[in-house]
DNA sequence: AAGAAAAACGAACGCTTGCTCGTTTTTTCT
DNA sequence: AGAAAAAACGAGCAAGCGTTCGTTTTTCTT
């Protein structure tokens, strides 16, 4: 698996606005044909994402967003009840996306060092090609009211989980090492989440998505893996 | 060294707020008495921070801030002529504090093995004796100005330009292994910021800065170290 | 203690914001 | 093609914003 394979597989989830998640919000939106509804709120999810990581969503006026988007400030609201609101959609929208993809890819996998190199990798994958929603939903969801900021918690967690049950199950069959999981896994997130907040640093210095998973796994395998499995990386790490 | 008798030996630098960077911005201040200035500047940029650290700066409005600090609307505008001058004097005077003190304390080691623990070190006890402001600056700063942007990044670049250089001169001297030091002085930075941008987590958890301190320095140095200097690691893998 | 200088005060101003709603334009259906 | 339904329009409203300034209170000086 590749990052162009992964696009390529992926785009046709991105699609799928209507899930269960977003049928809650259904009621707010006053345009009747789904097709209407999916080709203009792709358009102001978009703009939104555009104009957010300029200058911050909060410093996003509804002009601003009306201008990007190519619709007007009446229109806008027939596909929201007001600003607090699109933010709840466009985070639900996106959120259950990333969330059945890296469990997908995930569950494919059978062994444990195989299912710790995929969850790094889709991780990755993912969070290049939604790149922009990955920043967005980092910088701003923390300012945001109660229970939105109360889902982005648990939505951290929760992948941060995952990583820490591989690590857990790896020990327990003897390809991982006693580690410190939780915390292993907690440093393991914050170096994939570098990847898409300082996404202009990686582009200057033409670092692929590639050469960094490829470096994340040796990285993390070279403190994890005990010796028995490390046949073939012992080489790697002089690779590097 | 350890955080407390770090914390104890820096209270004296946050002190001076009178450092040539601040004097650039002495003439914005109406008032005379420099003891009055400190005092409520002090008040100024904490109330500040915890304001904006909860809703974010562009969200925090000038009553609140009156509110917060303890200090009328025309009494606030009489030590800042505006909301973003306020923003660049409170980050011109913490960055002067924070590079000063790094730089102290990584120059007084000799040995490559120990710049690279006390890089590491130091860098997360600042980020712990000051993460109301480590946190602003770093989800602050990107909204904000061109100049006051350019700043944030050259800040940002400096730091992981000192962690390269250590691990480049160990690589020469044999103490470090072959590999790409960009990638891994970057990944080492992220993990430093994850202790203050998630500083709820590591606090929910009971995580001290001394255990991710030993925590991070294990990690970089099962990596980089090279196994004729990793005497005493090789044990140190397994307790961890 | 009294007068002057310094600091703090907060109502008021002009502007921008999120949002509404009466109207116009486009699409759909027969 | 024409009428009805759906969608888009954008000027206008109240609320809230950053900032000012004439006045009052506090501090310093003699």
């Amino acid at each position: 698996m590749n990052y162009l394979k992964f696009k390529k597989s992926v785009s046709n989830y991105a699609k799928d606005f209507f899930n269960e998640d977003f049928f809650e919000n259904r009621k707010n939106i006053r345009i009747k044909k789904e097709s209407t509804v999916a080709k203009n709120l792709e358009k102001i999810f978009d703009a939104t994402l555009k104009i957010s990581n300029k200058k911050g969503f909060q410093a996003m006026t509804m002009r601003d967003l009306s201008r990007e988007a190519g619709l007007s400030m009446g229109a806008l609201y027939s596909y929201f009840s007001s600003k607090e609101d699109l933010l709840k959609m466009l985070q639900s929208q996106r959120r259950s996306v990333t969330k059945r993809i890296l469990e997908e890819y995930i569950n494919h996998e059978t062994g444990i060092a195989d299912k710790l190199r995929t969850a790094i990798r889709i991780h990755l994958y993912l969070s290049e090609a939604m790149q922009p929603w990955f920043y967005f939903s980092y910088m701003e969801t923390k300012n945001i009211s109660g229970p939105e900021q109360a889902k982005a918690i648990e939505s951290e967690l929760y992948t941060e989980k995952i990583f820490e049950n591989i690590l857990k199950d790896g020990e327990k069959s003897g390809v991982f090492l006693h580690r410190n999981h939780q915390l292993t896994a907690s440093v393991t997130k914050a170096m994939l989440q570098d990847w898409y907040l300082k996404r202009w640093k990686y582009a200057k210095r033409n670092v692929s998505v590639e050469q960094y998973a490829k470096y994340l796994i040796s990285i993390i395998e070279t403190f994890c893996l005990s010796s028995e499995h490390e046949n073939g990386r012992k080489k790697s790490r002089r690779e590097l």
